[in-house]
This record gives C-alpha cells, sequence and structure tokens, in this order.
DNA sequence: ATTATAATTCGCCAAATGGCAAATGTCAAT
DNA sequence: ATTGACATTTGCCATTTGGCGAATTATAAT
C-alpha cells in the first residue's frame, strides 16, 4: 500500500538518522536496495515483512517491535512482558517420543503429525455417526 | 516468492482441515478470498503479513506464531515446547510439531509414534522387494 | 564559484500478490 | 446415470513490491 501508517517511514528515518546511517549504508548492512529503502522512510512504498525484518537489526530495532509498528502485529505483548507459555500448560512432550520423532527428518515429523489430525478427523466422524 | 518454506501450506491446511473448516468459510471469517487461500495452502504463492495475520486467530493460531512459521520473525522466546539444551543429534524436534503433539496425550504420543514406527518398517520392507 | 563526491530521488521494469469469475472436482440423493 | 449443492482449482488481470541505473540534489574541498 502507498500509504497506510504513513507514520513509519518517519520512524525509520529518525532511527537512520539519529544512529547515523545513510541509505547506502542500510542498504549494504541490510541488502535491501537504498532507492527502495527512500521510497519506504517517505511512505512511497510500504515495506513487506520481509524487508522489515532485514532492517530491523541494522537500525536497532527487535523485529516484533517492528512489525508492531508496522501494523503487521497487534500491540500484543512483545519481548519480555510474558512467559506463561500461552494455552495449555498441563501437556507436554513425552521425552522418549520427542526424542525418536527429532531423529526424522522435518517432513516425516510432519506427515506423522498429519497422519495423526487424519485419524482423529476421521474418529470424530465416526462417533458423531453412533448418536 | 512462489516457494521459499515450502511447509507453512502444510501447516495451514493441516490446521484448518482440523478444526474443520472449508476454504469458503475461511475466506468468509477472514476476508480473503478462497482461491487464495488455496494456493497459499498448496504453495503456489506466500502469504503477505498481512494476509497471515487476518488468518491467525480463526485458525487459532497466535498472530506471532504464524508469523515465526512463516520465516518472517525468527524463532523468539516463545518456544513452546522446545528445549535446545538437551541431546539432540543434530537432528531437532520441529517447534510446531512438538506443540501439536503436546497436546495429545502420552498415549497417544506413543501410539503415534508407534504408528511412524510400522509404517516405515512397511517401507523397508517394499523397498526390499524390489531388488 | 567550480568541481568532485557522496546521498537521495526518479523512471522504468520484472516479479509477486491477491481478487473475481469461470472451470473443474467431489459426493450425496434421487 | 443425473442432478444439484458444495468445495477446490485455474485463468486472467489489476495492483504492489522491490531492484537497477540514470538523474538530481546536497555537501565539501579547493
Amino acid at each position: 500500500m502507498t500509504r497506510e501508517n504513513h507514520n513509519l517511514g518517519r520512524i525509520l528515518k529518525q532511527q537512520r538518522i539519529s544512529i547515523p546511517l545513510t541509505l547506502q549504508e542500510l542498504s549494504s548492512t541490510s541488502g535491501v536496495s537504498s532507492s527502495h529503502l527512500g521510497r519506504i522512510e517517505r511512505a512511497e512504498r510500504f515495506p513487506s515483512a520481509h524487508i522489515l525484518r532485514r532492517i530491523a537489526k541494522p537500525l536497532g530495532f527487535d523485529e516484533d517491535e517492528l512489525f508492531t509498528l508496522a501494523g503487521f502485529l497487534s500491540p500484543h505483548s512483545s519481548g519480555v512482558a510474558e512467559e506463561r507459555s500461552s494455552s495449555y500448560s498441563g501437556r507436554h512432550l513425552d521425552p522418549f517420543v520427542a526424542k525418536m520423532l527429532a531423529e526424522e527428518s522435518v517432513e516425516v515429523q510432519r506427515a506423522t503429525l498429519g497422519i495423526l489430525t487424519m485419524l482423529k478427523s476421521i474418529a470424530r466422524g465416526m462417533a458423531r455417526e453412533h448418536d
């Protein structure tokens, strides 16, 4: 979008200037073309998540911080604030299962999970037919 | 990018199926066209941050969780069932798989592993018949 | 002032995103 | 088999993104 959060550019430029960096320097440390960076700063372009990610550290931002500023992430609990491992607390992964599964490629791990999901869905269907 | 994290589609589809939702339903609750959703699932398109954000809640993901899966955010703090401390023979357990499996009872976890072992043994047998 | 040099902006283009509508696939009920 | 109701996939197109190189605009240094 050409303009939607027209502050982001300002913020980015502020940060860059205050470091201080030139567009070209930021370009070479981030791998994003300086022309594109310029356009982002003056809000002619809106950075994609990829771009945002690449410029975060060079500018001294946390990734999620920038994402929040960009409106990609809701102003959520970024960073430190929270640690309760959300939703489910009681459950844990059996260490033996974890160890065995970890020997497989991620592909196989995922496929395995997929099979489990399938079986569950089938089971749900069967349960439904019963009543 | 047409394909870069070619697992994301799988994950999204798994999650959608397991809810269960159709593409159209997800489309109407997320406001993303079903055709686009379909292409994302089969990795013909890669979702932008905006899209990802809109489908996160309908699919029961935390926003940052999905962003991490998509590779937009580096696997930061919020890691669920992981521990880089232990063993880990070069291989590691995919965080998403770990998370999903951890929701099951240990019995189911073990049974799942059992099924995988069976399948591997069957596959080995088939491979042998070939020579 | 006049160059030289670095920094920013502009013009143009290739590639990717995402929507809409039509085509195709799937499946149950007649 | 045929129909009808959904679900998914495909074709097509408008819009955006982002890079490259040229033009322009600072910034110095003589």
